[in-house]
DNA sequence: ATTCTAAATAGGAATAATTCTTATTTACTG
DNA sequence: CAGTAAATAAGAATTATTCCTATTTAGAAT
């Protein structure tokens, strides 16, 4: 799908106009590797293994910077974490209140149901950016994943 | 709309089978009142002219008995706090990006649409127990208020 | 109304999460 | 291959939240 090598993370990060440093290479590529919605703490320990060096307060400051830029979003979260999102199209959340996981959800028809919605009701005074959809519940067996049929 | 004295707020926590303290329902009051979608923190402070005994480390507590017994429910936010709200039917939020202010957005039709959507898209290993939409935008005059036309 | 008691609180200590500070390192520019 | 501004590592500091325990309190039972 989207290919994701350190070498295109790189460009990611440059095309931006950031420098493009072995650390936000780093984080960044694993933001966009990790499906899980990461805390910076999860992404600080995803690196452990491959880069060591990587300090945690890095990832946090790299997170926000990545935001800023566009390269990343933060995810609505009910815990008090911080959650990144590498997918920055708009689209929607499953959460999974007992194990806390938050899995991505996109579908054309929603997309345009909700669309189609919002062009007739208007809010004064505010300016919509996105709408997207919290889908909570709760996962059967923890241990499977969920799928969408 | 809803008659929220002191004395209605004590029956709610009764109701919900718990001892009816005072910092209990002071802290159910200031939250059914306050449409903020507030902090442990701003619960806190609200409370400091009327009830200024009632500890920050109370309040905390507090909140997280109402959530436990239904009176009130976590908020999905971005910005690494918890905030709670004292409606526990399901409705959506507009979050206002540059001042972080939640309100509450709620429309039948609105309802009825994602319900039939949801109807239909099936998702497995996974038990929806609530579809809600976080509209996401920014204000355009922070210190004029957000309705809905 | 008074006594009893389990549960809840205040206050402060402890921990967890995040941000800040600064000396050193690094990616880009020429 | 310098030179330089920006970024980082490491750890201190701050902020947010939870935990601990002696004291208080709401409600139940006289
Ligand atoms: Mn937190
Ligand atoms: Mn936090
Ligand atoms: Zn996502
Ligand atoms: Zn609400």
């Amino acid at each position: 799908m989207n290919s994701n090598t350190y070498q295109n993370t790189k460009e990611l990060i440059a095309t931006a106009g950031l420098k493009a440093t072995h650390p936000r290479i780093a984080v960044l590529h694993e933001l966009l590797t990790n499906e899980e919605h990461p805390t910076a703490e999860q992404v600080h320990t995803a690196l452990q293994p491959n880069n060591p060096s990587v300090s945690l307060g890095s990832v946090y400051r790299i997170l926000e910077k990545l935001v800023e830029v566009g390269l990343a979003r933060p995810v609505a979260s009910r815990n008090g974490l911080k959650r990144y999102d590498a997918r920055t199209d708009s689209h929607s959340h499953i959460y999974a209140v007992n194990t806390e996981e938050i899995q991505d959800y996109y579908d054309e028809e929603l997309n345009d149901l909700i669309k189609g919605y919002f062009d007739k009701k208007k809010i004064s005074n505010f300016k919509i950016t996105e709408v997207k959809l919290q889908i909570n519940g709760e996962k059967a067996d923890p241990d499977k994943k969920v799928t969408i049929v």
